[in-house]
DNA sequence: CGCCGATTTTGAATCCGGTTCAAAATTCGC
DNA sequence: GCGAATTTTGAACCGGATTCAAAATCGGCG
């Protein structure tokens, strides 16, 4: 039964190549160009092997956004595990969520895509399924803090639910994310830093939530600072 | 010229035509199976005649997700001349948005995937400009109720933009509705309703605002209530 | 009205790239 | 080493977006 294994070690492993193999040529040519021949050519493979592993072309798009959705939880879990208050990991979520997105924004487009009725209906169950399971663990994680946070009486749940709660500042992030992709969209509005923006919503929202300590969002610098703080005790002084 | 302008006419109209006759194939077999042939078809036009019109494929989608906007302009506009204070045509705008997404989903999944990338980029220069104008009265229309609130004294910008003291709801709503409409994602978070939620974090970010009067979003029923006043006082009783 | 050049429309042909599947190669158990 | 079972291969297929040369229509002019 090794034999076995072996073999489900080594198309595991190939799906791996193919994943890595896609993501460089959506760096390289874009997600406009990729094409499922090249893929598999990139790693000398037949398009049946590629086909193997994915039912269609939308199947490879959601498995590699997926795959990339790793990422994303470990920096929340670094964020979870920081010495901090409650609100100010919660403060670190949107940071992280947002310093990953700026990092890789092919990331966040290909999630975008993925998220599509059009890729996401045309992908298998199968696939869709496990795509959901990756990112509960990010839920979970933001969840765990919110239940300290009423455990050490800095928030109230008022008759929400843990996820329920995380779901404003969820909304808050992701929709942030598509306001700031859509080319043209923010020079028109004359925004300059979304994000930041954000980043100031977010803690308006923590106050109108009651979230101890309370803090003034309007008092940038002190923002800025929290920012700084976060980039250099978790995420080792990468801006 | 006055031929020049009847042809003109022609020409929109015809434009029209081809947008209400992807419209309505799009609701009929989905976004997925939308093809430029059936279109053309529908409309008793050879495809070179559609082509003339439209760019590309993409071209068409961003067109019809423009020409979708109008409606939802209309609604806000309907919001903004409501007798009621600031704060409460603010939340009203969220409201209008929820439920004409909630009327008309295939609106949103459009949207969507025209701001995709993939989609957006493959449109022409022209069609995204236009696209950009006509979402423009929307955020003004916004603006112009904030401006009034900071007039008569309900709220302080503190430092603010009036546009981008709005990002905070604009992306509240538009992550909502990501999050709603990602199948299977709710039902896995064991989330009932995510646009009630959405209107309670609104008022919360609201209240993180300090827009008066303040509202304790924890009173479901007052919420309930609210909703259900402005169903009846904007949109003549449609829910 | 009839003619001619310009403009518009047409749709069959082209092109592209995702997907299939029968044949070839490889693996596995004996 | 053999044959059945499994896996890999890639040329062929196919659907659908896009093109473009030919046909039709239009508008002005004698």
């Amino acid at each position: 039964m090794a034999i076995r294994q072996r073999r489900l070690r080594e198309v595991a492993n190939r799906e791996c190549l193919f994943l890595d193999a896609a993501r460089e040529l959506i760096c390289q040519d874009g997600l406009l160009n990729l094409q499922m021949a090249r893929v598999a050519e990139k790693c000398d493979y037949a398009v049946g092997t590629l086909y193997q592993h994915f039912a269609s072309k939308e199947d490879l798009l959601v498995a590699l956004s997926t795959a990339n959705m790793q990422h994303r939880v470990d920096l929340f879990r670094r964020v979870a595990a920081w010495k901090a208050g409650t609100r100010d990991r919660m403060f670190g979520f949107a940071v992280a969520d947002m310093m990953f997105v700026r990092r890789h924004p092919e990331h966040f487009r290909l999630a975008q895509l993925a998220s599509t009725e059009v890729v996401w209906n045309a992908a298998s169950p199968q696939r869709r399924q496990t795509s959901l399971a990756a990112s509960r663990p990010l839920g979970r994680i933001v969840e765990s803090v919110v239940e300290e946070a009423v455990r050490c009486g800095d928030l109230k749940l008022r008759g929400l639910k843990p996820n329920e709660l995380c779901l404003g500042a969820w909304a808050l992030t992701l929709g942030t994310h598509d306001i700031a992709h859509i080319e043209g969209l923010l020079e028109q509005n004359n925004v300059r830093d979304p994000y930041r923006l954000m980043l100031r919503h977010l803690q308006h929202l923590l106050n109108g939530l009651e979230w101890k300590p309370r803090f003034d969002p309007s008092n940038t610098a002190a923002l800025d600072r929290k920012v700084k703080r976060l980039c250099r005790e978790v995420f080792d002084g990468e801006l």
